[in-house]
DNA sequence: CTGTATCCCTTTTGATACTG
DNA sequence: CAGTATCAAAAGGGATACAG
């Protein structure tokens, strides 16, 4: 196994490594709902609430609301709303939220590749006699 | 959580999107202490469960368990036992696992470049009279 | 159409004490 | 040292009804 450091060698085990950087970023972008909202308001440009809702299917309207006010208190989405009756609201990706692709890319890029190792390691694991996790 | 379709129930079969296949990756590396856990094995190389626990800092016996049985279930770290008085044990990053590192890393500097923005956008919000979020 | 307001339930997480 | 067991707290979501 290749083993790659992330902080120089004289540095590790020296509390220059901060495991937490990240946690912000993943309680931002990847609660529920979230990643599907940013990736669909990528590849289909603006959309309008109902259609942000069925195009998740099953999300009811609280949540998705939960999710698109804090989406756009976070600069990774706008919200357009038109004096129109009846209303219309259109949602749209921001260069920041944009900005986050790679990341989805590549995630959905390594289930690709690799969820299915993963189900052979859960099938291994389930047939070893280890303990289940809770 | 579930794996959530990314294509409306309608349109199943006639959309150019797939199933929304980040999701289930989403889930199993994302949950609570998960990152730091793989970070810091990606980093430090194999460690021993209080090793791990002191690197985290305030995570509980409890669940540091369910983590890394959850990851060593996924094929994401393995877990040697020695058969030594006091018992010792000692838990290493896979291929599999360390092949995530490249998410972690964008993540990482992403967060390192474009956080900032995101409190510039947070208090803008804040300050703009929308309703905050539940 | 675009949300709000309630209620309620499940899941997740933590605190604490204890064991091989 | 490396976990388990038990209890409690909290957060996250969902169902439903309703409002502007």
């Amino acid at each position: 196994m290749t083993q790659i450091p992330l902080v120089p060698a004289d540095a590790v085990g020296t509390a220059e490594f901060e495991p937490c950087s990240v946690t912000p970023v993943i309680d931002m972008i990847f609660s529920r709902w979230t990643t599907p909202i940013l990736r669909v308001l990528s590849a289909e440009g603006p959309l309008r609430f109902s259609e942000i809702r069925d195009w998740l299917g099953t999300v009811t309207p609280k949540v998705l609301t939960q999710r698109l006010r804090q989406l756009e208190r976070d600069g990774l989405i706008t919200r357009e709303e038109f004096g129109e009756v009846p209303p219309r609201v259109e949602y749209m990706i921001t260069d920041l939220g944009l900005s986050l692709r790679p990341a989805f890319d590549f995630l959905g890029s390594w289930s690709d590749e690799h969820m299915p190792q993963v189900e052979v390691a859960r099938l291994a694991y389930d047939g070893s006699g280890r303990p289940r996790p809770a």
